[in-house]
DNA sequence: ATCAATCGTGACAAATTATTTAAAAACACA
DNA sequence: TGTGTTTTTAAATAATTTGTCACGATTGAT
């Protein structure tokens, strides 16, 4: 098990670390926002113990890109008071939270509870959506057509049919869209384009007449009322 | 304002019904997970108060399936050591939460604090703006004028007719309007003169008699009054 | 009434943006 | 490692939007 410790405070950090090689993890730590996302994308750790407060990236920032690209569990450390961060924290995907001061103990216990709950992750399945006569059960990537045979979707087209489904009415940005499936790195318009493209192939009834997803030229999509 | 509290302890959800009715919220009661699904459908509340752990349907369960309809604002209550269900209940799109026992003053400012963060929510995408009987949608560049179908409209069509909106009843130079659908650099008289045809063509019932654009001689353009 | 400036109109070309097709690269999984 | 799927990239085609121009109509000043 290798776990990255992101934490700005060398002493802080030299604790934790300690306290979880004693347990058993393979410790990576990283003292900054950037630093952060380098070895986390270098080394895919399985768990993250993420300071809120760091320099550079903001400790939320982290948080937000690494979901955007994966289901690594993080657990956020932040000092007491600062509940408003936790709530987003946890809001924006972060699977457990402790407050500082916190005991060598409880934090195993917490980091092996987290990576226990990731393991066996299917409980919290969200519920089906419904738009129009689209069903997505994003859990399983399927939409349901009306009372059509149930089709198939990838990750990124069930990604994108979800936050169209999310904000239906709405018409999303070209970029806001890419943030959502790819995050804030690695997507682009012509990759958008091809998604939406196979997106409708899957669910239009006359892709090139699409009823579903509607675009609005020069801003982004929509998904209609 | 209109709260719906959802608690299966009669004596609780008395006493939180009290406090938010003495804050100037009119407040409507569930005690099981079922009725607070009905009501929340039935009355379509701006805040919901959330018990957790409820008989039938699970605090949980409703707070998904609210949110895969909804984004009504949710605070979900807790006994103090459920962090586990905090957590969850957070992921899942609760907006806050309080641990019982908890003081009314508490339930009140985590409530004003939650709406007015809801509130501003919305204030993103931009509501749609109204002048005569024009509305304008400059989100999804779209115009109703009276009635009739919404009218597509390209960005720099919607970007005109939102600041002869904005600026409704005043007239605008011609510089002024270029300035502004252009920007500073690259915009001159004849693109503007196009432009404005061309929406005439999309919003004036007899384009060569326009009675919302209005043509000031030598100066500019104005959205009468 | 005449003239010059400005405006409305329509046709067309250029530029931008979308859709579709195809094929290569990356990935997942046995 | 090979196979099938998914994602990325590239390129052709289609659609839409925007810019340019010419010309007649309108306006306001003389």
């Amino acid at each position: 098990m290798k776990a990255l410790v992101v934490d700005d405070d060398l002493a802080l950090a030299d604790v934790v670390s300690f306290t979880l090689r004693r347990a058993g993890f393979e410790v990576i730590v990283a003292h900054d926002g950037q630093a952060a996302l380098d070895r986390w994308q270098a080394e895919n750790p399985d768990i993250i113990i993420l300071d809120l407060n760091l320099p550079k990236l903001d400790g939320l920032q982290i948080c937000q890109r690494v979901r955007a690209q994966a289901e690594t569990p993080i657990i956020i450390l932040s000092v007491r008071g600062d509940e408003d961060d936790i709530v987003r924290g946890l809001q924006i995907g972060a699977d457990d939270y402790i407050v500082k001061p916190f005991s060598p103990r409880q934090l195993v216990a917490r980091t092996e509870a987290v990576m226990r709950r990731a393991s066996d992750r299917q409980q919290s399945a969200p519920a089906p959506m419904k738009v129009k006569d689209l069903i997505l059960d994003s859990n399983r990537c399927e939409v349901q057509v009306g009372n059509r045979q149930p089709q198939r979707l990838t990750k990124l087209e069930c990604k994108l049919l979800e936050t169209l489904m999310i904000n239906r009415g709405q018409v999303l940005t070209i970029d806001m869209l890419i943030d959502d499936v790819w995050g804030p790195v690695g997507g682009d318009r012509s990759m958008l384009k091809q998604l939406v493209y196979r997106l409708r192939r899957k669910i239009e009834i006359d892709p090139s007449r699409p009823v579903y997803i509607a675009t609005v030229q020069g801003i982004g999509y929509t998904l209609g009322e």
